[in-house]
DNA sequence: TTCCATATATTAAACGTTTAACCTATTATC
DNA sequence: GATAATAGGTTAAACGTTTAATATATGGAA
C-alpha cells in the first residue's frame, strides 16, 4: 500500500500539486481556488485517505511540531505525572512529546539535548540537573525555545514553571510549630539545586523566628545511597540529644524512605514524632495515620510549562515568563 | 547561527556534496574517497558542527529512526517503569521514542495510532485497550511494524511481550493455599481482556484443584469506579456468608484500593486474612507487616520490547516473536 | 477595439539528504 | 601502444512539501 501524495491527488484530479496543497492547507483565501475545485479535493484526499509526510513538511518550513521533553526518571510518579499532562496538552495544540531521560546525569542531559537538536523539536521542557547552568546558557545562546520545569537557576534568566518552594516549606515549618513540635529536624539531599535549597531556607527561616534553629537538626542524604544515608540521618535523628519531635522530609523519595526507615524504631509516629512530607504519595493512605504533605500543582505546571514554551515557540506576545504556582499544604 | 549543511561543508572544502555525504555516513568502503579529502572532511564537519538534518534524511531514506510508545497511562508507576527502559533501550539503538497515553479509551488508542502514523514513526510499541482488536488487526494490515507489550490478543498472530499471567496467579493461590486459606476471594476488573482473565483463570484453576472455588467470591470492579467499587466488593467480603480468609487483588490499583479499604475493618491483615498483591508498590513497604505480591520483570518487558520490534523494523531473522517472561513471587 | 480587473490555476525553486550512474586521470597489463 | 582496471571523485534525480511569482481566460469599462 503505497504513501497517498499530493502529487496523486493532483494527478487524479488533473489539477497541479500547488493546487492540492493550498486547498488542503486552508491557504486558499482570496478564492485562489474555485468551490468546486476545492470540494473536490477535498473529497478526494479522503477518499484516498491522504496523510501528509511530516518530514517534506518539516524540512520545508523548519518546524516539526515536536517538542522534547527531558525529566530525571519517567518511571518517577512525579515526572509521570507532568509528562502525561504536557503530552496531553501538546497533543492538542497539535505537537507530538518526545521524552527523555537523565538520571539526574549531566552527561546524559547533555545527551538528550543534543539528540533532541538533532531530531529539530521546535522547543524543549527541562527539568535541569545539577550543574546544568553552562548546558542552559548554550541553549539560551543557541536560541532554542525552552523552558525549565520544578527546578531553575535564579541568575539565569529562562523561562521557568515552579512551585513557590520557600514559602509552602515555610508554611508547612510552621505547621509543624503550631502542633507543638519544638525541635524540628529537616532531612534534604547533599547537593545544590535552587529548589531544594529553597526548601531548606523556608524551612529555617520558620525555626529562626522562634528561635529553636538548630544547625545539627538538617541533615543530607546522597541520591544514590538514599536508603542507606537515610537509614543513618534517622538514626542520628532518634539519637539526637535533645529530642526530635517533628521531621520535613524535603521531596518525595525522601519522604518514603524515611517514613519506611522511621519504622525501626519503636516510637508512635504522628504522636511522640509529628511529620511532613513532600509530595503525595499512594503510600501515605494505607498508613494508619493521616501524613500532612506538600501536594505540587503537577497538572497546572504541565499546562503552563506548555503554553509558555508554545508562546515563544509560535512567537505569540511572551506571557509571564516566571510562572511560579502556589503548592498547597494537605492536612486530613 | 545558520544551520550547518553537507552543501556548506562540500563548499568549503571545493567538493561536492555527494562526497561530504559518503563519508560522513561511512559509505566510502571501496576506497570511493582519498584517505586525506575523508579527513579533511571529518575535520571540517566537525569544526564546523555539524547536525545532520533528520527531516531530509528520513524524506529521502522513508525511515524516521522513531518509535511510538503507546500506554494507557505514563504517570502509572507500571507504565512509567516500562518507558524508561524502552527509551533507554531505543535511544542506544539510536531510536527516539514519542510516547503517547491512552487512559485506556479506544478511542484515545485509536488517535494515537493515526498521530504516530502521521508521524512515519519506524515502529510502535503498544498496550492495547480493552476491545482494540480491530485496531490491531487494521495495523497488521497496514504492515506496519509493532509489538504489543503487557496485553495481547491471543487470537491474533501478532509479536507480544508479555507474562506468565496463568502461571505466576496459579502459583500465587497455591501460595495463599499453602499458608491454610480455604476461602480465597479474587478481586478484578470488570472487563474482558486475556491477561486479566488469564489470572483470574489462573486462580480459578488453583481452587478447583483443591474442590474449593466458589464463584461467589471473585468481585470485578469498575476502572472508572475503582474506589467506590473497592469498597463495595471489599463490603461484600467481609460480610461473606463463610469467612473469607484470603484474597487476591488482581492489578497494582486493584492491590492498593483494597488494602487501603481493608483498613476500615477491624481485622488484622496477614492474620486474619491473608491478602496477595499484582504488582510491588512502594506503599507495601509501609505497611507494619509484609505483604506477599507478584514482581514483573518490567525492565526485561521493556528490553524485549524494543528488541523484537527492532528486528522487526530492521528485518532481521525474526526472533522469539511471542516473548513471556516469568513474573516471580515475591514474599518475604 | 483596447485595457484592466478578477478569478483560477500553474510553474518552478527550494528545503537537505542519498545514491545509482557516470566521468576522468592515472597506473597496470599484455 | 592499446586496453583495461583502479582510484577518486561528480552529476543529477528523487523524496514530498510550500509558496512567491507567473500565466491564462473571462468579462467589464472606457
Amino acid at each position: 500500500m503505497e504513501r497517498v501524495s499530493l502529487k496523486m491527488i493532483a494527478n487524479e484530479l488533473g489539477v497541479s500539486i500547488a493546487t492540492v496543497s493550498l486547498v488542503l492547507n486552508g491557504k486558499n483565501k482570496n478564492g485562489r481556488v474555485s468551490q468546486g475545485m476545492s470540494q473536490k479535493i477535498i473529497d478526494k484526499a479522503a477518499e484516498l485517505n491522504y496523510v501528509p509526510n511530516n518530514f517534506a513538511k518539516s524540512l520545508k518550513m523548519g518546524r516539526s511540531k515536536t517538542i522534547g521533553l527531558i525529566v530525571a526518571d519517567i518511571s518517577n510518579v512525579f515526572f509521570g505525572s507532568l509528562a502525561l499532562h504536557i503530552q496531553i496538552c501538546a497533543e492538542k495544540a497539535g505537537y507530538t512529546v518526545f521524552i527523555g531521560n537523565t538520571n539526574e546525569k549531566l552527561i546524559e542531559m547533555e545527551k538528550m539535548i543534543k539528540l533532541f537538536k538533532a531530531r529539530q523539536v521546535d522547543g524543549l521542557i527541562i527539568t535541569p540537573t545539577e550543574g546544568s547552568e553552562k548546558l542552559i546558557k548554550d541553549l539560551l545562546k543557541a536560541d532554542i525555545p525552552f523552558v525549565l520545569v520544578d527546578r531553575s537557576f535564579p541568575e539565569l534568566d529562562v523561562d521557568s514553571v515552579l512551585i513557590n518552594n520557600y514559602q509552602i516549606s515555610n508554611v508547612s515549618t510552621k505547621h509543624l510549630l503550631k502542633k507543638g513540635c519544638r525541635n524540628i529536624a529537616f532531612v534534604t539531599y547533599k547537593q545544590d539545586q535552587f529548589h531544594i535549597n529553597e526548601r531548606k531556607r523556608g524551612y529555617m527561616e520558620a525555626m529562626k523566628e522562634v528561635g529553636l534553629f538548630n544547625p545539627e537538626n538538617v541533615k543530607e542524604v546522597r541520591y544514590g545511597f538514599l536508603e542507606k544515608d537515610i537509614r543513618k540521618a534517622i538514626s542520628q535523628i532518634m539519637k539526637s540529644e535533645k529530642k526530635i519531635d517533628g521531621i520535613f522530609f524535603a521531596t518525595n523519595s525522601i519522604s518514603l524512605a524515611g517514613v519506611k526507615s522511621l519504622f525501626n524504631y519503636k516510637i508512635e509516629l504522628q504522636k511522640d514524632i509529628q511529620i511532613m512530607c513532600f509530595d503525595e504519595s499512594e503510600a501515605f493512605y494505607l498508613l494508619p495515620f493521616s501524613v500532612p504533605f506538600v501536594k505540587q500543582p503537577i497538572e497546572e505546571m504541565g499546562k503552563q510549562a506548555v503554553r509558555s514554551l508554545l508562546s515563544q515557540v509560535e512567537r505569540h506576545a511572551n506571557e509571564e515568563r516566571h510562572v511560579i504556582l502556589n503548592a498547597a499544604l494537605i492536612n486530613k
